[in-house]
RNA sequence: UCCUCAGUAGCUCAAUGGCAGAGCAUCCGGCUGUUAACCGGAGGGUUGUAGGUUCGAGUCCUACCUGAGGAGCCA
């Protein structure tokens, strides 16, 4: 018999079907059996009486173990207390498998244990909540860029030495020769946007950071739009309209899940254009007074970049995103463009998540000057060989160009208000954990 | 790399320096509307590892291991 979802039960009241799936959990009453079937689309508690049953379906209801494979046929019908709800009187049952003693039983377990058992863990109510809020957000970023005449050019992930110089790389053999995953699609945006105007990579990212926190994962996915002619005013406006678009389309198609992990949607329906935008000096100027009024432990002094608690501190002074513009050229990638007002500012832009979620976007306008770029290789250290592609960019036809780049698991962290991002991909990779 | 906290049954946790326990899971029995169902019973332990203090250590001390989240760094 053709398999129905448990998503399209609606449609099939009263008519007999076939789920599917695996028992979730169990419950009995005498000769009442109450199993929990799940298919992946959804949750169905299929009801089995001993009367209106066969003996060998009777015992197959008694012996099912949680999460057994099962193949159920029964009829659908609403809930006989709950309007809306709907429940399946079980007709016959085939066990495909009889589960091993299931390790995740319907009771609170440790983060270690349920890390150790991830593969299992993604069987979860909760758990399915979230990555359907993650599909919904990467379904949402490629619609907003593909329905603005933007072009998926995607970056490689080995790459050759020296990239940014900033953060730390992961080291693969490559042959007879080294490479490293790449820590961002950047460099390479920058020759696809000369070359088809408006350009967008998404994927996996790498950091070997040693970092260990609710926001780190060593592995991410991190989507970075690059614009050619764009300024920094421009990308502001296209990060805050992105953002807006991805969150309103959550709240659109993702209102159960947003239930389900018990997020106050409050605070995310305030998201609409404009942003606040906060130049660099004047985000000084706030944390400086948060530390006068012991709010902060550390004084923040001018030419710093922002830590995690000034970030949390900015954030919380606003319901919206915040844009913060206009960092020390310093602090900033090598490759960011001089405020021609005040060269020793960069036209670059953070975007601080609200509720202390902290940096999502980081962004801005690029160098198109050669001889400032190459200047600032040197300055930076870095092996101008390495960069030969990158300063032909500014040698034919070089232009104005920002861009930025948003890691989709603070996104997913934020969006569904999780304590931690390692919930917001299926197989996390964190510092320490490479398992399962 | 540094700081803080934690490690006891498969899981979540109790146990004043004095007999190592409960709930869930598993197995057996009961219950015709259960919702982390409930009720009765059973099995289940080298208390992370190695030393030390003590008549006596799950408990106190030292080192190490593992995990957690915070700093730095980063999205």
């Amino acid at each position: 018999m053709k398999q129905t979802y448990i998503s399209e039960i609606p449609k099939h009241l009263g008519g007999e079907i076939t789920i599917k799936g695996w028992l979730y959990n169990k419950r009995s009453s005498g000769k009442l059996g109450f199993l929990e079937i799940r298919d992946g689309s959804g949750i169905i508690q299929g009801i089995a009486s001993k009367k209106d049953v066969s003996e060998q379906c009777w015992s197959d209801c008694e012996r099912v173990t949680q999460e057994s494979s099962v193949i159920i046929i029964g009829v659908p019908r609403e809930h006989p207390k709950r309007p809306g709800v709907y429940e399946l009187d079980i007709k016959d049952m085939q066990i495909v498998q009889v589960a091993h003693e299931y390790p995740i039983t319907p009771k609170e377990h440790g983060v270690e244990f349920l890390m150790d058992n991830r593969h299992l863990w993604l069987r979860s109510r909760r758990q399915h909540a979230i990555l359907r809020v993650r599909h919904e957000i990467i379904r949402a970023v490629r619609d907003f860029f593909d329905n603005n005449g933007f072009i998926l050019c995607d970056t490689p992930i080995f790459t050759p030495a020296a990239c940014e110089g900033t953060s730390t790389l992961f080291e693969v053999q490559y042959f007879d020769d080294k490479a490293y995953l790449a820590q961002s699609g950047q460099l390479y945006n920058e020759a696809t946007a000369a070359a088809f105007g408006k350009v967008y990579c998404f994927g996996p990212t790498f950091r070997a950071e040693k970092s260990k926190t609710r926001r780190h994962l060593t592995e991410f996915w991190m989507v970075e739009p690059e614009v050619a002619y764009a300024k920094l005013d421009d990308i502001m406006e296209l990060s805050e309209n992105f953002i807006s678009y991805i969150v309103g389309r959550v709240l659109e198609n993702r209102k159960e899940e947003l239930k389900q992990v018990e997020r106050d949607t409050t605070m995310l329906e305030k998201i609409t254009p404009p942003f606040p935008r906060l130049e660099y000096d004047n985000v000084v100027k706030i944390l400086q007074l948060g530390h006068a009024e012991g709010k902060l432990e550390n004084r923040f002094e001018w030419g710093g970049d922002l830590g995690s608690p000034d970030e949390t501190y900015i954030s919380s002074q606003f319901e919206k995103p915040v844009m913060v513009h206009r960092y020390p050229a310093a602090v900033k990638a090598f490759y960011m463009e001089p405020d021609p007002e005040r060269p020793e500012l960069a036209l670059c832009v953070d975007v601080l998540a609200p509720e202390g979620y902290g940096e999502v976007i980081g962004g801005g306008e690029r160098a198109s000057s050669l001889e400032f770029v190459l200047n600032r290789i040197h300055e930076h250290g870095l092996p101008e060989e390495a960069f030969n592609w990158y300063l032909d960019l500014r040698k034919y036809g070089s232009v104005p160009h920002a861009g930025f780049g948003m890691g989709i698991e603070r996104a997913v962290a934020w969006i569904c208000g999780l304590e931690h991002v390692r919930e917001t991909t299926p197989f996390p990779r964190m510092l320490y954990r490479l398992k399962p």
